[in-house]
DNA sequence: CTGAAAGCGCTAACAT
DNA sequence: ATGTTAGCGCTTTCAG
């Protein structure tokens, strides 16, 4: 192996120099610097990032974890926090916790034993405990809601709010018997984006003197499970459901397709998340968009211990067929 | 920072014993280990990655590069890949090459300059010169068929004997006017995926005197390119589309679907890979399967030197509705 | 079975 | 602007 000590005598200059081309210390006469750069050239340097992590106490990788990585909303944004850390020069070391406070435990730990500057967690199962054991040990950025005192940055969208405007939509749409369908009762005092959802939504009916017309809690959010959601739902009285994800709601309109029921002609269903299968799914799926660019900048930062805004992340609300009638040009040609 | 002479000090043995019982190193009195196990927890010592790293050269991290985490195939595949090295103790360091020559190169760089124990790549684009630059600095494992020496281990399917499986089932089913979408040509002798999987569509073909009525290069492998090729396509009179991979095939059938062609009843469209999205989309898509545990498997393995079978990875044709009448339970109320 | 001690390659405080 | 040097925390050779 090569070592500084090898390119300095190659380049005839002392080791402190040849640390200080590598680091990119300003204070190098050019010509020395062109010895050194070519010295490294020629013999092949590369800089031993053990002996820099061990010398620095930084790593230069960040710890993520998402319940699970190639799948729907969380997938998406792995990819961007990956893209986000790669642009500041930082690897990104992944772990899948497939939601359970279990393994997010087990998870986090083995990340954290791998000593990274920094983690960007999207905890579904953590008690706000968990939660302060670990940013104790390393600064933590959460993903989602987890109202924590200033001691952990905690980033999202106004989940609320999204639901009310996705809930207001449907009604002006002519709905009037909805179903919500959502995940996983949340744990003991602490509402996730699950409650957030369903509490927005049911605002918005209350406010219109609704009720819904069936509220089911899922035991995940796969569209396995919405799937089978589905089956149930498609044999009650509604017009229209609101899905606490576009996994859920891709599975409920599998469900809802094998059963006979249209939609939207008979039923409309809205999901949240903006996952790209549903923009080509059939029909293609209204929901609730977060600006997935500005939480994985954000998350990053956070990590790094930068300070950041802790105002909402902004988002949009996405209408398409799943919840209105196909345009003129993708009105499937009538049967028989 | 608890270092292990403090726990040597708290323990009273000498730091050799510590780091013989932290590493597992069989002979230790019970006597001294208790002691140290002891002492340890007391302070709560964890041991420096970065000194570990730096004396014995491991790194304890595998690098991956995948066209895209979050999307299709790779996201799955990079699901399992980190499984597997989690289950061997070893983070995964994700960076995503968008199927670019270029960014296959950079990223690879940036991975290698944080030094893992070994490298799985899914290259799109690199040459075989520069899959060979990199297995000279690290042991690399690649996914996908590639025609190295045997410096590389090559972890794949049998592309070709599974799309002519396919194929065969398109015929058997009454096909007869067969499209091909395929991806971007392959480069400069070196057949991938895309290539094999063409071939074994058009062998079988042949053997049945019949030759695609169309035979598409998509300019990459997303749904999106799918869905522009499927507008076209809606307008040919073809009964059956067998496309590249299954994310093709989603953005196929969404433009058929537009277009007012049913799918499967007028036209038969087939898959390839098995992502989960085929399995809650309407229609359920037909597909080959590869054994995607399997995959994974050998490429930790490869990637950390050890000696793997060289077989082709199994696969299995999974038939549904794409390709199928669905089932009467699934059979769509009829219109109006 | 355990202790002492020699570095692994690098950065940064200090000196020039 | 550059050279000198002291460790970072750990594993491991060598004695005991």
């Amino acid at each position: 192996m090569v070592t500084q000590m090898d390119v300095a005598r190659l380049a005839g200059v002392g080791r402190r120099t040849v640390s200080n081309v590598v680091i990119g210390f300003p204070h190098v006469s050019e010509e020395a610097r062109a010895r050194v750069l070519h010295a490294i050239d020629e013999l092949g340097y590369v800089p031993n990032r053990a002996a820099q992590r061990l010398r620095t106490g930084r790593s230069g990788v960040i710890a993520l974890t998402v319940p699970e990585v190639g799948v729907g909303y969380f997938g998406e944004l792995a990819n961007l926090i990956i893209e986000e850390a790669a642009l500041r020069g930082l690897g990104t070391i992944i772990a899948q916790t497939h939601g359970s406070r279990e393994r997010e435990l087990t998870e986090i730990e083995r990340l954290l034993a791998l000593q990274p500057d920094g983690l960007v967690a999207s905890p579904l199962g953590l008690t706000l405990d968990d939660i302060e054991t670990f940013s104790a040990r390393t600064s933590v950025a959460l993903i989602g809601e987890h109202f924590l005192d200033e001691t952990v940055s905690t980033i999202a969208i106004d989940n609320s709010r999204a639901a009310a405007e996705i809930t207001t939509h449907l009604i002006d749409s002519g709905s009037r018997r909805i179903a919500f369908i959502g995940g996983p009762a949340d744990a003991e005092h602490q509402p996730h984006f699950n409650e957030l959802r369903r509490s927005g939504c049911r605002s918005v009916l209350a406010a219109h003197g609704l009720d819904p017309v069936i509220d089911v809690c899922l035991e995940d959010y796969t569209a396995e499970a919405g799937f089978r959601a589905g089956i149930t739902l498609a044999e009650r009285d509604v017009d229209a459901v609101f899905c606490v994800t576009d996994e859920v709601a891709i599975g409920v309109i599998r469900a809802l397709h094998d059963a006979g029921r249209r939609v939207p002609d008979d039923i409309r269903v809205a999901g949240f998340d903006d996952i790209p299968e549903g923009r080509f799914s059939t029909p293609r799926l209204t929901t609730a968009s977060p600006d997935k660019i500005e939480i994985a900048r954000r998350a990053v930062a956070a990590t790094l211990g930068e300070q950041a805004s802790t105002d909402p992340v902004p988002h949009t609300l996405i209408v398409r067929e799943s919840t209105s009638r196909p345009a003129a040009s993708s009105t499937p040609r009538p049967r028989g």
